[in-house]
DNA sequence: ATTATAAATGAATAACTATTCATTCAGTTT
DNA sequence: AAACTGAATGAATAGTTATTCATTTATAAT
């Protein structure tokens, strides 16, 4: 089970790092996570870190725009398959942000970390600002385009779009407090249940 | 305009300290405030959160304990006022919610703060629960009746209480990630659109 | 006035933690 | 197989920050 050949790629180790910070960060906040915590779970020494990322602050960083490229990716990858209808891709993006991968607990604790110490680094907050925007961007023209298909006269796909995004951000909050007696699938139907406000045609009853 | 009658009761030494507090996490994060920090903020010498209240940890927690106290107690005034019809309470509530005292960005950067620990802090989760049980209850049951008075066969009183909440944390994010551009009214715009899928007859065209 | 009481102070201390860098080590090249 | 290379190590250092407590100060009691 061992985890070192003395010497490997920086890329690697670099990613190495990265997910020990998350697991350090879940089980310590990000207040109580030290250079020797992560480089311990990590199974490496305590100097690496400086070695591959300079300071803790940079770690940091590139820890957020891990757990951001992740979740814009996923979505990139639903929103430009051409093989997808539109009902189609929004359902995807739906069980995407539901999933296995963005949902574990650990990653949540993470995001709700970072956002709590946006408001006073900048830094954070333009990495934060650049996926919100292009997603925003992307499932608001979803959500147009479903309208005029399905002749849905009276839908607003920029509040549609708002409404969804704040809601799955705060199903996630729930996920995250919550540790029983609900899971991601419940969470899932409820996000469901809001667009089927919205599309009935499209999305009532789907489970 | 000095703030200092060398002597204060200890409640108020108190309060002093905690809303230094929360200024200090909006501005410097959870991780970045320190004693010093906090003291200066207040206007008053190093040792005295030790003597007020132990620890800084001890600090910490009452301060979320004075944010969610402020918070249930504003809910409460509306859910208890025999004055309000249901959906005058519904209202009161999305407007409390999206209120100047509630929606201050130096507070909701302590929220997320909070929350960004809980997995880590029992402490912390158990405040959240104790709030989130109490209110979730209480607004169930407005829906409830609702629901009954206004004969909406179809609607999940559950689900929508569920859904509200989950939304209005997520607007919450969306105030605290985005200083420009948006603002508390627009997210309670948002809110009262989902009420009104839910309600038509009660929530719409509500401003 | 004098004494007693309790709050507040802040210099000193103790504890912690990020960062440095001389040394070790595992490959790789010659 | 000897010399070279660069990743990795971790003891030592430097810097930061929570906590302590002897002293000061304001107010109340006698």
């Amino acid at each position: 089970m061992s985890e070192n050949p003395r010497s490997m790629p920086a890329k690697t180790r670099r990613r190495q790092l990265i997910k020990a910070t998350i697991k350090c960060i879940a089980k310590n906040g990000l207040s109580g996570t030290t250079m020797a915590d992560v480089t311990s779970k990590a199974g490496l020494s305590l100097g690496i870190v400086n070695l591959h990322f300079e300071t803790k602050e940079k770690l940091l960083i590139e820890t957020l725009r891990f757990i951001s490229d992740e979740y814009r990716n996923g979505l990139d990858k639903i929103f430009f398959n051409d093989k997808l209808s539109v009902e189609e891709k929004i359902i995807a993006h739906v069980s995407f942000d539901f999933s296995r991968a963005i949902t574990d607990r650990d990653k949540l604790a993470v995001w709700f970390a970072f956002w709590g110490e946006t408001k006073s680094r900048p830094t954070y907050m333009s990495i934060c600002a650049d996926y919100i925007d292009e997603i925003a961007k992307n499932l608001t023209s979803l959500f147009s385009t479903l309208k005029k298909e399905g002749n849905y006269t009276s839908v607003d796909p920029e509040l549609v779009c708002i409404c969804y995004t704040a809601l799955s951000d705060g199903l996630w909050l729930d996920l995250l407090l919550t540790p029983k007696g609900w899971d991601a699938a419940d969470a899932k139907a409820v996000a469901m249940h809001y667009l089927a406000t919205q599309f009935p045609n499209n999305f009532s009853n789907i489970r």
